[in-house]
DNA sequence: AATGAATGAGTATTCATTCAT
DNA sequence: TATGAATGAATACTCATTCAT
C-alpha cells in the first residue's frame, strides 16, 4: 500500500504539482481513505520527501558508475549519461518533474541534503568535461561548469516536453542531443569561430 | 497601482510560486489592502494571464524581429537569439520562471494562447535552424526540431540557475553558450562522429 | 497488562489531560498496539471511568472510616482527613488530578454516580463539622457546608502545585493546614472579630 | 465582533473546556462563519491567550492596590482580597475556570509570562501574611508561603462549585471563609493546640 | 479609488474505534 | 492475547473572493 500510494502520488504530482494535488485526490483515486494515507505516511511533507530521494539516490549512484568508469573513453560517458537521463523519462517523467519544480516544498534539512545531491550530479558532468579536455577529447577552451549547465538544460528541459509516446523516442532524441553536444550545429567549412 | 501590483506579484510568483503566493502577501508587501487588489484585477488568475502574456508577446516580439532580419546570416541569427534570451535574465528573471512553472493554473484559453505562442517562439528557432541547413551554414543532417527543443533547454534552464550577479555574467554565459551550440565539445582531430 | 495500562494513563491523563493522550501515547509508551488497548478496554470512556471509580472509592473508603470512628474527637477526625488527603498526593496525585479536572469526559451515568461519591466526601466532612459543634468542640456559628467546601479546596488546590519531592513535604503541608484550619491565623489578643 | 467572539469564547471555553470547545462550536453559537473568527484571531491560540492575560492582569491589578494600601490593616487587607477573589466569580467564573484549568494550552512565551502573574498574586497574599506576622497582627509561627496557598485553595477552588444564583451568595461565603481564615473553627475554650 | 468586514469552500492532519487474522 | 491495517468524522486553519461604504 506504501508503494501504491507513492506511485499515485508520483503521477498525480508530476502530473498536476504537489500544492495542487491534495491527499483527498490521492486517496480518492486509490479508493481508500484519508486515514489509510496518514496510517503510511505521517505527512505530506514526508511522501515528497521519500519521492526526491528515490529519484535523486538512484539517478546519482547511475551517473556515479558511468563517471568512475576507469576504461571508457570521456566523450562516451558523456553520452552514456545524456542518454541514461533523457532515456530515464521513459520510466521516470513525473520523479523528475517533481525534483525539478517541488523542491521548494521540502524541508529545511531534506532540501540541503537534495541540493546537495543535485550538485553532485552536476559535478560528475564537469568532472567528465574536465578529464576530457586534459586527455585531449573535448576542446581546450571550454568553461567545464557552465558547458554542463548547459548539457544539464537540455536533458533536463526535456523531461518537460519529450513524450515517450511521441514522434521521437527517447533513444532517438538522445542519439539527437548527444550529436548536437559532441559536433555543434555548424558545418565545419563555415566555421568562423 | 495597477503597474505596481504586477511588478511585486511578479517578484513574489517567481520567488515562492503562484499558489504559495497569497493575494495577502501582495497587498501586504505593497501595505494596501484585499480590497485595492480586487479593484484592478478581478482575479488572481487575470493577473497571472496577464503576466504570462506580457512576458511572451514581449519575447516574442522580439525573437520575430531578430528571425524575420532579411540580410543576417542564420548562424548570427541563433547567436542573437540566445544572447537575447539569456541577457533577458537580467530583468526578466521572475517572469521567465513564472512562465515555466505557473502555465497551468491559467485558464483554457490563456493557456492555449499561451502555448501557442511558446510554440511560436518554437518555431522561429526551427526556422533560423532550417533555414541555415538549406544555406549551408548548418550540419544537414540535423533534426531542426529536437535541436531547437535542446537550444531552448540550454537558456530557459538557465533561468533556474544564473544569477545575473553570481560569478559569471549573463554576457558571458551567453557567449559559452553560443560557443558550444555552434561548435560542441569535441576537438576536430579527434572527431570521431 | 490491563494493570498495566490503567497505571501508565494515570500517569499521562494525569500530566497531560485525558483530551491531550492519545491512545497512541499509552500504547506507545508500553510498546504495544492499539489492538491491545481495545482488547482490555472497550473504550477511552471506560478506562476514564474505571481510573475515577478506583480513586473515589478508596478515598471514600478511607474517610468513611475516620468520620465512623465512635471514641475520636472530631477535631482529631478532621485532622486525619486533612492529613489522609494531602499525604494521598505522594502515591495518588495523578488520579486526584484526573478526578478533579476531567469528569466533564464520563458517560452521563458513571458523571452522576462520580458526583454523588463526591458530594459523599462532602457530607463526611460535613458531618465531622456538625458533629464538633455539637459537642462542643468548634465554633458554634460556624456554616458546617461552607467550612467544608473551604477545607476541601485547601486540600483539593494542593494536588495541583504540592511537589512531593519539593521543600516542604506532604507531611508538613498537612499539618500547617491543620493548624491554620484549627486556629486560623489571627492573633488572640488582637481579635477584632 | 471581537469582544463578541471573546465573550462567547469565555463561556463556552469555561463550561466545556479548551479542548472541547472547537472554533466550529463558537461561530455557530454566534451565527458566524469560521471566517469571521480568523479574521479576529489569528487561533485559537491567540484567543486562549488574551483572555489569560485579561483575567489576571485585572486581578493582579486589583490585588496590587489592597496590598499596596498604606494604612490598611493586615488583617483587613487579607479580608480584602479574599472577598475581591470570591465576590469576582459573579462576574468572572468562567475566566477563572479558565486560568486555572486551560493553562497548558498556551504557547511557551505566554504560558511563562502568566505563570510569573500567579505567582504575583501568590506574593502579594505572603506578603500579607508576613507583614501581618511582622506587626503582631497575625500568629508568629505561621509559614506565610504554605497558609498562602491555603487561602488561595479555598478561594480559587470556589469557582468550581460557587454558583452565584444558588442557596449562598458570594458575598456571604467570601464572609464565612473570611471568618474561618482568622479565626479557625476550634472553640477557644477547647483549644488544645 | 480604496477599505475592511465577512464568507465558504477547501486543506492537512488527528484520533478513537473496528476487525480480520 | 495481540496485531496492524483501515476507517471516517472531526479539527484548526487558509484563502480567493464579495460587497457595502
Amino acid at each position: 500500500m506504501r508503494q501504491t500510494i507513492k506511485k499515485e502520488s508520483i503521477r498525480l504530482f508530476g502530473e498536476n504539482g504537489f500544492k495542487e494535488t491534495s491527499i483527498q485526490d490521492i486517496v480518492q483515486a486509490l479508493h481508500v481513505t484519508k486515514g489509510t494515507f496518514y496510517y503510511y505516511f505521517s505527512s505530506k511533507e514526508e511522501l515528497l520527501t521519500e519521492i526526491h530521494f528515490e529519484f535523486i539516490d538512484n539517478l546519482v549512484e547511475q551517473i556515479d558508475e558511468i563517471a568512475s568508469h576507469t576504461t571508457k573513453k570521456n566523450h562516451q560517458k558523456l553520452v552514456d549519461v545524456v542518454r541514461l537521463m533523457v532515456i530515464n523519462i521513459k520510466s521516470e517523467r513525473s520523479s523528475g518533474n517533481i525534483l525539478f519544480r517541488e523542491m521548494r516544498h521540502l524541508g529545511e534539512n531534506s532540501y540541503t541534503e537534495i541540493a546537495r545531491k543535485r550538485y553532485e550530479v552536476r559535478e560528475r558532468v564537469e568532472g567528465i568535461i574536465e578529464e576530457g579536455i586534459r586527455d585531449g577529447e573535448f576542446r581546450a577552451n571550454l568553461n567545464s561548469s557552465i558547458v554542463s549547465l548547459g548539457i544539464l538544460g537540455i536533458v533536463n528541459w526535456s523531461y518537460q516536453w519529450l513524450n515517450p509516446e511521441g514522434k521521437f523516442s527517447p533513444e532517438e532524441v538522445a542519439n539527437i542531443f548527444v550529436d548536437m553536444i559532441l559536433h555543434g550545429v555548424l558545418l565545419q567549412e563555415e566555421d568562423n569561430r
